[in-house]
DNA sequence: GCCAACGTTGGC
DNA sequence: GCCAACGTTGGC
């Protein structure tokens, strides 16, 4: 399993209406950026995810599981652009932020913190459990430790 | 709202 | 193939 993170602007599409649509997932549409893209066409399903408030926020607020593998984005009719699908798996019981991820030198590589503009990346193992021991959640259970 | 960082476009 | 101009992202 790889893991991933998914940043979002929370008044264009937040982890609340991500989690409103369940188990049925969404498509991660819209995105027009290469390496984002790309990302998504290395994405397997049941990869993990963090999901990232941007803009407002700027948290790890949850983690999603990839629920389709990427295909056409339905919002364009240019073929280079498409998506995956994620679907909600668990709140962070205390949201990570960008400040505190800064702040931790074993997440000094990490691409939200070394490369800001990226909306959708990749996490190494060891971020991705450093990131949740920072926000109180088990990596297995997804339950609150 | 500003601006730095970075990606893309297009002229040459 | 270079690079200036421009657009976008996203932190502050």
């Amino acid at each position: 399993m790889q893991y991933w993170l998914f940043k979002s602007e929370p008044f264009k599409w937040s982890w609340e209406q991500q989690k409103s649509k369940g188990k049925a997932g969404e498509e991660w549409d819209g995105i027009r950026n290469y390496q984002a893209r790309n990302n998504m066409r290395l994405m397997e399903l049941g990869d993990r995810a963090f999901f990232y408030h941007s803009n407002e926020g700027l948290n790890v607020v949850g983690v999603a599981e990839v629920s389709a593998l990427s295909a056409p984005d339905s919002t364009t009719d240019d073929e280079r652009w498409d998506c995956v699908h994620i679907r909600a798996l668990a709140d962070m019981p205390n949201p990570v932020s960008l400040k505190d991820a800064k702040a931790n030198p074993a997440l000094g590589e990490m691409a939200l913190v070394a490369n800001t503009r990226l909306s959708v990346q990749p996490v190494k193992p060891e971020e991705w459990a450093e990131v949740c021991r920072m926000g109180g959640m088990d990596p297995d259970s997804l339950k609150p430790v």
